[in-house]
DNA sequence: AATATAAATGAACGTTCATTCATTTTAAAA
DNA sequence: TTTTAAAATGAATGAACGTTCATTTATATT
């Protein structure tokens, strides 16, 4: 798969091929779903040989995990740039903020197909292939926050889902031009705006908000 | 299909049957994703012959709208219980969030498969066969929030975003049982309150924090 | 017990699936 | 120009797919 042996004598490869498989491969995905992806449909629409689509990878199964990592590759590239764990709390969260938005944003299918591979039963197995570098950076401009007094003391979890979970439900929506209830949707500059600022706001640190007790998880 | 005409010297139907083909059809999407789900292998998992699944439904699409639909009435039923749009807005907006985090905390693969269908191309049919009264109730107490004065003026779309997508992230790295770095992950009831009391904060009318400005859709 | 009707079925349909294989094509080194 | 080894292929594989159909089963009424 990924050797990069050369011998003498050998027919080079033509990556335009392999770059028509993967973005073909996420195009079916994201427009007909994980059940419409097929090798033969895919390899006319990349304009190969299904023979081919298995010299680059295994099986089904590999396509779509190589295709994954790529696209998580690209992302996370994406987002670091310009930014720094170093920074003060509140541009580095505006800085990956703004990233992760024009990203989304300007590749509504590849952010789409990022989303539904986590519901996948694929997803563990992507997450064992993942690079630690980018959760490790993120980690630490966390727990650094946390420390400066920057950030109320919480687990990462819950900082990451209220920090980006808003952000890419506005998107969803965006995406499919529609909210939840079927009325027209169009994401627009003033709302991301106006939801980052709702996000700074709950992150700043402070009094929180009085909360009744919901034990959902106790009491079961 | 849905009708429920009777006749003299009928078979009465086995009500245990749908319920069997509903309930492995979920099981089956929620392990094996989309493309996991057969008509055959659900037949056999249901107990009953596959001829038998198109007696109750036109076919797989069919099915799995029927599915989504009833998962969906299910679910907003629950939710339902207990609100009252003309409720204040925090003591609305504590109830609903804790129906919805019992709810999908008792029933992790119904909720997963809600999420994950929203991902499917068949949502924009499922959304038209919708029951709109649920939406109008959240909609109704989100404008009435607003007019009080009790929520800054925003989208609906944003609100929502803000107020339950943290929620359903949390939910998922607990479903999953890790966060997207592979780390073991359970939520707790120590979470959610201060996920709801962070969400509350950032709801709660004042002023907002700055924001530098981060066009990401008007300059494409 | 006989009857009428829909429920329920197992086997079969043609199609499409993922994958393989014998063969041809390509291109750089010799 | 010849040589070489991988790149690339079209056709074929058996398995699994969604769906149908001729037939049998069950049951509330007569």
């Amino acid at each position: 798969m990924g050797s990069t042996l050369i011998f003498a004598f050998m027919r080079t490869r033509d990556e335009n091929k392999i770059e028509a498989i993967y973005r073909e491969a996420l195009q079916m995905v994201v427009n007909e779903g994980f059940e419409g992806l097929s090798m033969q449909k895919l390899a006319k629409a990349a304009g190969v040989s299904p023979a081919t689509i298995y010299i680059y990878f295994k099986d089904k199964e590999d396509l779509l995990l190589q295709l994954h990592k790529r696209e998580l590759d690209k992302y996370f590239a994406y987002i670091l740039d310009g930014f720094d764990p170093e920074m003060d709390f509140a541009s580095g969260l505006a800085v990956q903020w703004k990233r992760r938005a024009e990203y989304v944003i300007k590749h509504p299918n590849e952010g789409h197909f990022m989303e539904n591979f986590a519901f996948t039963p694929l997803l563990q197995k992507s997450i064992r292939m993942r690079d630690k570098r980018f959760s490790e950076m993120m980690s630490r401009f966390v727990t650094k926050a946390i420390q400066n007094k920057e950030l109320v003391v919480m687990p990462f979890e819950v900082y990451w889902s209220v920090a980006f979970a808003p952000l890419y439900n506005l998107v969803r929506y965006h995406k499919a031009g529609m909210n939840l209830s079927g009325e027209k949707f169009q994401l627009t500059d003033e709302m991301l705006m106006q939801t980052l600022s709702l996000v700074l706001k709950a992150l700043k640190p402070g009094a929180g908000e009085p909360v009744p007790d919901i034990s959902c998880i106790k009491h079961q």
